[in-house]
DNA sequence: GAGCACTGC
């Protein structure tokens, strides 16, 4: 067993005091009643115990009596299947270092297994904290407030969360912490043992989100040095064992597994004969089919984008209207909700509405149909649905090392992801879900797991952080899954580029500071060296803006309306200089609540624009990165452009030829620019934000920039004697050239030489 | 002449 060495555990000196209450005021508990936890020691406590304590009229944490409303949720959390199992948790707890948990959806592992931790750990004697991890805010934030009510407690005091924007916890008071993965994962590069925390507990790890991933190595390591900390990992079934396995304390020797029985109802799964070779169509049809045929019951339907979404629902109303016109007295009304992300708010709520009531009192009832991207699967449940329809595929991210390019390609998904879409069905009573794929094929073709986005994705921000938190061998950390080989030295060739870490891959100064920034580490160099430029006031802008959605709206019924919009407050020097403008416009008008709705911008997006903005101007205060603009407009676009270069200069295009294509240097991809560039012109040379693979390469956000920016700005990256041949290299070897005869005929470096020329359309 | 799977700091 891996209990606590007990010379390492503070814990054991520590007993907790029976205390008499003393004369009680209105709120205290009446005379008499003791100390709730008497008796109780630390990481020795039993179920028994705790059981009492929670009866017991007297808070131990307010030291106020219980509400009513107390006993009332403390009735209802009896009934949850974790209650029972108390006694083992703590049997488990106690005698273990690491616990691996599964716990299905209904169990209240979420709500109650931290609850029982802060009992057994008793964090509040200690100074210290219990945090459980959460992969989205929401999650982190409702939570949070549902224990501090099952605790009788104010949130933000003994119970909180913490996540982006909004820390909800009181130092020295909140002993247990709801928060996102991303925060704790900040929250361990400043203070890499965690000594805040008694117990870590990483729930939804089987979601295997890039922090997540990288906590459980953190933690894993951790654990040996801390012997006082402890962990528990919280997963779907699925994936218990290779956690198990991975926090084996001793070779041969899994993590104990701590398993709770769910509370859903079953849910029968369907599948076709044959293979669907359109699944949109055969989607709508089986939706019409369940329409006609199946008993009241709301239905999900699983597409993989917001246009093929928008698609089937007119194609759906269109059919339901039509059955309903032909046999009123047998067919019901449908509403038919689509969801995905980039919907506004208010738009997303319409997929609690009830179903629609039947057109006559006694006619067939109605149904609501709602269709969405993977958002349901995970982040946003919906009940009340009987009926899932899974055509077995989403969109996907799939990082390409070898040209650095993350793109989102249409994917079929994993066995757990169609476990998890059929689940969607029985949350409120026993369901159906029709898969739109054969048995063979699910058994056969579907991997067992989606791969975790560690495996997917870009990991120059993670080797960054990572080598901020002390980890000096990246290829040799002990991952769940070991990203490939060549995306790490992708990363840490290009955080070199940007003089973040030495050649010898130790983190400089400048990378120290990089990686306290939220951002990419392109983004943060461009922003600290911007001072240089007198202009960080518009790189922190453009930072913000790069940082958020889309901010332009194009909708199909007034998409020449909001071109022109767009139009007009367009930057001809480029997209980057254009989100600039718009955000200062936008602040310009913020006393006018049409502007944004006027000039089709999304004010949401916007407004997450002013908060990141204001997040990012604290961390450069932090670190003392002045804010400055040049004086002069001209000047001050130019230098824009020219700290661009400072971050981005690994993403550059050359145009080649009079077609329109761009090649991007060094890793030669034919590009074009993408439709929404506002550039008036093709310049020779181009700085972009975005390479998206759709429909052909294109690169978005982009600015023209001048070869001689990329020679005195990014010497290194375009040191002209290890450039890979080819038509770029000539055209910067001409512009050395012309730049040398021009120093010598004016015995100087006149950078007038290369006045801005635009070629016309 | 196109789109934005979903999160997170």
């Amino acid at each position: 067993m891996s209990s606590t060495a007990p010379e390492n555990n503070p814990y054991l000196a520590h007993k907790y005091p029976a205390q008499q209450r003393g004369p009680s005021g209105s709120n205290s508990a009446p005379l008499g009643v003791k100390e709730p936890l008497y008796g109780f020691l630390p990481r020795k406590v039993n179920g028994e115990q705790v059981r009492k304590a929670l009866e017991n009229d007297l808070n131990p944490f307010t030291k106020q009596a219980h509400s009513a409303q107390y006993k009332k949720i403390l009735e209802a959390r009896k009934k949850l299947p974790v209650y029972a199992q108390m006694d083992d948790f703590y049997k488990m707890f106690s005698d273990n270092q690491i616990i691996v948990m599964v716990g299905e959806t209904g169990s209240g592992k979420t709500t109650q297994i931290p609850q029982f931790v802060a009992y057994s750990d008793l964090p509040h004697t200690k100074g210290k904290l219990v945090a459980c991890t959460q992969p989205r805010r929401v999650a982190a934030m409702s939570v949070a407030k549902r224990v501090a009510d099952e605790m009788d407690v104010q949130l933000g005091r003994q119970v909180g969360y913490s996540i982006r924007f909004e820390d909800m916890t009181e130092p020295g008071t909140t002993f247990l912490k709801y928060m996102t993965d991303g925060m704790l994962l900040r929250e361990a590069m400043n203070d890499p043992n965690l000594d805040r925390y008694s117990t870590i507990i990483l729930d939804e790890a089987h979601e295997r989100t890039l922090a997540t991933d990288i906590l459980m190595g953190l933690l894993k390591n951790l654990a040996k040095k801390r012997a006082d900390l402890k962990i528990i990992i919280m997963s779907a079934t699925l994936d218990a064992l290779k956690f198990q396995k991975y926090f084996s304390v001793r070779s041969n020797e899994a993590a104990p597994l701590f398993k709770v029985p769910g509370r859903t109802f079953p849910v029968e799964v369907f599948y076709t004969q044959e293979p669907e070779p359109d699944y949109v169509e055969a989607a709508i049809r089986t939706v019409l089919m369940i329409h006609r045929a199946e008993d009241p019951g709301d239905v999900l339907l699983f597409l993989t984008g917001e246009e093929e979404i928008e698609d089937a629902c007119r194609k759906i109303k269109l059919e339901t209207d039509d059955l309903v016109n032909q046999d009123p007295d047998s067919v019901g009304p449908v509403t038919c909700i689509p969801l995905y992300s980039s919907l506004p708010p208010q738009q997303q709520q319409r997929i609690f509405d009830p179903a629609p009531s039947p057109r006559t009192t006694g006619g067939p009832p109605g149904r609501k149909i709602v269709v969405s991207t993977n958002i349901a699967e995970t982040s946003l449940t919906i009940d009340g649905i009987v009926y899932v329809v899974d055509p077995g595929f989403s969109k996907q991210k799939v990082y390409n090392p070898r040209i650095r390019v993350e793109s989102l390609l249409v994917s079929p998904i994993s066995k757990a992801s169609a476990q998890q879409r059929a689940g969607r069905a029985g949350r409120t009573r026993p369901g159906k879900c029709f898969r739109l794929y054969t048995e063979k094929d699910f058994m056969n073709e579907l991997e067992e797991q989606t791969h975790p986005e560690i495996l997917r994705s870009n990991l120059s921000n993670v080797v960054l952080e990572l080598v901020k938190l002390g980890i000096r061998d990246l290829v040799r950390f002990d991952y769940v899954d070991a990203p490939a080989p060549e995306t790490l030295m992708r990363a840490l060739e290009l955080l070199n580029y940007l003089a973040a870490l030495d050649d010898e891959g130790n983190l400089t100064a400048l990378g120290a500071i990089m990686a306290e920034f939220p951002l990419d580490p392109q983004m943060a160099k461009m922003l600290i060296v911007s001072p240089e430029f007198k202009c960080s006031n518009e790189i922190l802008t453009i930072t913000a803006m790069l940082s958020v959605p889309n901010v332009w709206l194009r909708p199909n019924n007034a998409r020449r309306e909001a071109d022109a919009a767009k139009a007009m407050l367009t930057v001809p020097d480029g997209d980057h200089l254009t989100m600039l403008n718009v955000y200062n416009e936008y602040m310009n008008n913020q006393y006018d609540k049409n502007w944004t709705w006027s000039h089709y911008l999304s004010a949401r997006a916007l407004a997450q624009a002013e908060n990141v903005r204001k997040q990012l101007e604290r961390t450069m205060e932090r670190f003392e990165v002045e804010l400055v603009s040049h004086s002069d407009q001209t000047k001050l676009y130019q230098n824009v452009r020219q700290a661009l270069v400072c971050g981005f200069f690994m993403q550059i295009a050359h145009k080649e030829g009079e077609k329109g294509n761009y090649l991007t240097v060094k890793d030669n991809q034919v590009v074009a620019l993408h439709p929404s560039c506002g550039l008036d012109t093709q310049p020779e040379w181009v700085i972009f934000n975005e390479f998206v693979l759709t429909t052909r390469p294109y690169i978005r956000t982009v600015s023209e920039v001048r070869a001689e920016w990329l020679l005195d700005f990014a010497q290194t990256y375009f040191d002209l004697s290890s450039f890979p041949d080819g038509e770029t290299k000539r055209a910067l070897d001409r512009v050395v050239k012309k730049r040398a005869g021009k120093a010598n005929r004016d015995g100087g470096d006149d950078n007038r030489a290369t006045k801005k020329h635009k070629k016309n359309k």
